[in-house]
DNA sequence: GTCTATAGTTAGATAGAC
DNA sequence: GTCTATCTAACTATAGAC
């Protein structure tokens, strides 16, 4: 299959499996984002649920297609993003991290996927190749006002900008697992954005919306 | 075992046990980077250096030691200069950046097990723990006569501009793992770092000798 | 080479929800 | 009555360790 394909219709046409479907997600988060894609065992994740081994993959027929469920419910709420007008604000990362940080184990599945998903084989790899695609293209197109008007530090582009603001949040996020209580990560973000972008943000979302209507 | 502690006197006494040693660690590391601690097999790196699957347990008698040993030997580079005296300077993970262009493997190495290594479980999470603490702890002592001087854009602390730079570069290495071609580590960790220190890194370092110099 | 444990996956049969 | 959900059982492969 293709990792950018939704799943098959899956079961779940019942009440009862509705919520069992449900469960199983909730419960695959955690363990995927503690151990890894190769290190979660399918039945430490039944078991985990209280649902029977078997039961699992009567809802997920592979331990891939469960990651890629787990992943795309996980990630929505930046998809959402993506295709805002004058692209993703910057200001939806912070929101992000702030929101993060109450839910640890999404933190910890981020980050642990990432990276295993960077070798090629991963069942997650395009995925999250195309991810970080769209959240680099999204966040430039709304840095371009900036670049356009001379509001981006000498030496910087949407792009590159739109780059390290990303890094920072990633790796700021793998800090923040090691010692959660000195890691400050939507601050520290805030804090990069204000040395990377040279006027306020309520300043670059204005002149973004006065660009998006004048281009209608 | 802690992570922390040197492995116990090792077999590898004879030359050709010595190679064999050294053999076994080049090839575990990119598996290790590839597919994770938990992805990785002691057969499949004992295959890709044509040794055998007990051979490689006489060298290293489990599975976590070798990914210690895998792990030191690669941060060794890093390692060096957390007691450098007036602490990490900013150049050293620029040059480090530039260098591991070159050893994709270490990058994935890297990557990989300090996203898997958060989990408390993990066998190399006490390791990790304390490396990123040094690091933190070097480049914050080295910023420290930045921020003395004032010369750290308005927000930052020594510690918080040394969160920011350490995050910047996994980060980017991240993305970078991602899209080879696109992704200018080291050129855009110095951006970052122009971004959040306001004079130039030459001055910083003179002004940190001389520092160092009137300390003794 | 062997041992024990566990992995992902498959097949088939039964019981339950619609 | 039909589709779904669940369970029992087993298979094949491979893991780390001795």
């Amino acid at each position: 299959m293709s990792a950018l394909d939704e799943p098959a219709a899956p079961p779940g046409r019942y009440r009862k499996g509705v919520a069992k479907r449900e469960a199983i997600l909730e419960a695959a988060l955690p363990v995927f984002g503690k151990v890894g894609f190769h290190g979660a065992s399918l039945r430490e994740i039944a078991r985990s649920c209280g649902v029977s081994h078997q039961s699992l993959m009567h809802y997920f027929p592979t331990k891939d297609e469960l990651l890629m469920a787990v992943l795309r419910r996980r990630d929505e709420r930046l998809r959402q993003h993506f295709d805002d007008e004058g692209g993703m604000r910057l200001a939806e990362l912070v929101a992000l991290a702030e929101y993060n940080v109450d839910v640890p184990a999404v933190i910890s599945l981020f980050i642990t996927a990432s990276a295993e998903a960077t070798s090629s084989d991963h069942p997650a790899h395009d995925y999250y190749a195309d991810h970080y695609d769209r959240i680099i293209a999204s966040t430039s197109a709304y840095l371009a006002v900036a670049e356009a008007r001379g509001w981006l530090r000498d030496g910087f582009t949407a792009e590159s900008a739109a780059r390290v603001v990303l890094a920072v949040q990633d790796g700021l996020q793998l800090q923040w697992l090691y010692r959660r209580d000195e890691v400050q990560v939507a601050e520290l973000l805030r804090l990069v954005i204000g040395a990377v972008v040279t006027v306020p943000t309520e300043q670059l979302d204005a002149a973004v919306r006065e660009q998006v209507a004048a281009a209608r």
